[in-house]
DNA sequence: TTGTATGCGTTATCAC
DNA sequence: GTGATAACGCATACAA
């Protein structure tokens, strides 16, 4: 691998100074079109690229942004990989780089990415209603958006799946098809704990849904892991043997609930029906396909990389909070409440 | 956000000179204990961090490398997700940033992302047999890996499953199982097209078992596309009807083929045997669980990374070419071939 | 043990 | 139009 070429190379060879192959480079006006040409031709025929570190040097930035997503290993899925492609594909045509954390961050290095200027930006994921890192980069006025929101908003971007009105939708659909026992499954892991956002407003959607209908709630909290949902769905169903339906938060939940209902000899959709919050591809995937609210997880990413960009190009940027409306996609694993003794 | 503390403020807050401050930072000998000390105190107090692009200009190195997997929006799921997850776990530990592009790049581009120095390496993905990127890369000696392997790979670093072994290990179950007529659909999409590895060496695996075995071959070709996968299925099915399995590429073609065997009453794997080449993760989420030939994503990922990380920065690297191989798990939709008419 | 001076590859500010 | 020259923030050879 030959040294790189420098500006200073490409102007030896064209004969020029390097400040007017910089004007050259970057268009600016007061360049001969006779010289600019032939630096042009030379910066070809060398294979010049300027410095890009060299480059953010100067101006003080680092055209480079990262995706904090604190992986639980056991929950990661399509949905995730459908943030990150929307999200890349902003970044992309904007021409910034694209880093993917998936290591929970310190406190210490979070302020770090920004202080030593690896990024200019980032996108938070895995949001709780008090979130730590949001507090810290607003407090010291670093450049963020949430996918996803906390309790407290003041001053910050966000996109945001309204997960309250998602399980109210989901509820609504089976109480119309006559179900009066649906019971919820929400998601508790290591890094979604006590206070993740989705979890605590699907489940308040739900009781507030049940309460408004005069429903008996029958919630139960998961982690992702599918013996353990395998193992909390077995419970409900004999603790409550009045069930006829589940609202599955997440995409993890699927295997374990169906496997206790495979167990028990109970078929979707004629004896138990299922609803979840899922993306379309992972609920089409499944057998039968699965009623399910649609997390449009490609448009948030797209949303929150442009956002972002906005507000780290944009001066008069003001921060924009979306809170988009859940629709409901009716497939195969939701049906008439059957009747029962 | 206030303006970046420099080793300037440091030096000046410590009274000391910016090379001692340097020193102190690097962990260099010759610095007295006490000026260390007081420097360290001052650099915590003030919340200093070095200038990641600065010293990047210096040494010449951007700590920063790329995962180039073009994405066809078609063909995304579960597997590509544990390929990343399995890199950035090596690439956070080594303190190198981990840039996922998605957006397939121009030859242009490609070199530039070295000739800038964005990236200090790449792991390339979705391979083909004939890789322009592999041919542009080793001509130029800038560093990279592959996940999967050309037919030429002299002088390449790369980790890749062996998929012609997988298709005979997947015939093979089945052929066990009593079953003679197994089709093969294969995957050729917009990015993966003609050449593309995988595609092209299960293809080969499969004909070749067939041939030995005395088989007739039944493979015809589909993009990850559901309704093509069940028009191909379909097809298939019409033009052979003595078909008692089959056997899936790819996790995206799942849908297709048992929406067409579905449409027929055909039930797995009583009346049609499936089996698979797809993470376990996809395979456990599928009703019936699948049997498959496992895809080791995750350490296909850790591997390529690891290797990539040895060859920066280990001048003794040499390189590595691993085949995995494959490892067929038996599980609920793979049975005895029906006896037919 | 510490400090001075130079360079990394750019861009920007001034002269000419 | 064009070219010296000083920054940007850091590391390092060399001096002291």
């Amino acid at each position: 691998m030959a040294r790189n070429i420098t500006i200073q190379d490409v102007a030896r060879a064209a004969g020029v100074s390097i400040t007017t192959v910089s004007r050259a480079l970057n268009n600016k006006p007061d360049v001969a079109p006779a010289t600019r040409q032939r630096i042009l031709e030379v910066i070809e025929e060398l294979g010049y690229a300027p410095h890009a570190q060299a480059q953010n040097l100067v101006a003080g930035k680092s055209h480079s942004i990262a995706v904090l997503f604190p992986a639980d290993t056991a929950g990661f899925s399509q949905l995730e990989f459908e943030f990150f492609l929307g999200a890349a594909n902003v970044f992309s045509k904007a021409n910034y780089l694209f880093n993917l954390i998936f290591e929970p961050v310190s406190e210490h290095q979070l302020l770090n990415l920004y202080r030593t200027t690896q990024i200019d930006g980032a996108i938070l994921m895995e949001i709780h209603l008090q979130d730590w890192r949001v507090d810290l980069l607003r407090e010291h006025g670093y450049p963020f958006v949430m996918i996803g929101h906390c309790a407290d908003n003041t001053g910050v971007s966000y996109v945001d799946l309204d997960f309250d009105a998602a399980a109210a939708l989901a509820c609504e659909h089976l109480l119309k098809l006559g179900h009066r026992s649906i019971a919820l499954i929400n998601l508790i892991g290591q890094v979604r704990s006590e206070g993740y956002g989705p979890s605590t407003r699907v489940l308040q959607g739900y009781l507030r849904f049940c309460q408004k209908h005069r429903l008996q709630p029958i919630a139960a909290d998961a982690t992702g892991r599918t013996e353990d949902v395998y193992r909390v769905t077995s419970e409900l169903l004999d603790a409550h043997p009045d069930i006829t339906a589940f609202i599955a938060h997440h995409g993890s939940e699927v295997v374990g609930i169906t496997r206790a209902l495979l167990q028990r000899n109970l078929k979707l959709p004629q004896d138990v029906s299922l609803v979840g919050i899922i993306s379309d591809k992972t609920a089409e995937l499944l057998t039968p396909p699965m009623t399910a609210v649609s997390f449009p997880a490609f448009q948030m990413g797209l949303r929150a990389a442009q956002m972002l960009i906005a507000k780290l190009q944009d001066p008069n940027y003001r921060d924009q909070q979306i809170l988009l409306k859940p629709r409901l996609v009716v497939r195969e694993s939701s049906g008439p409440a059957p009747q029962r003794a």
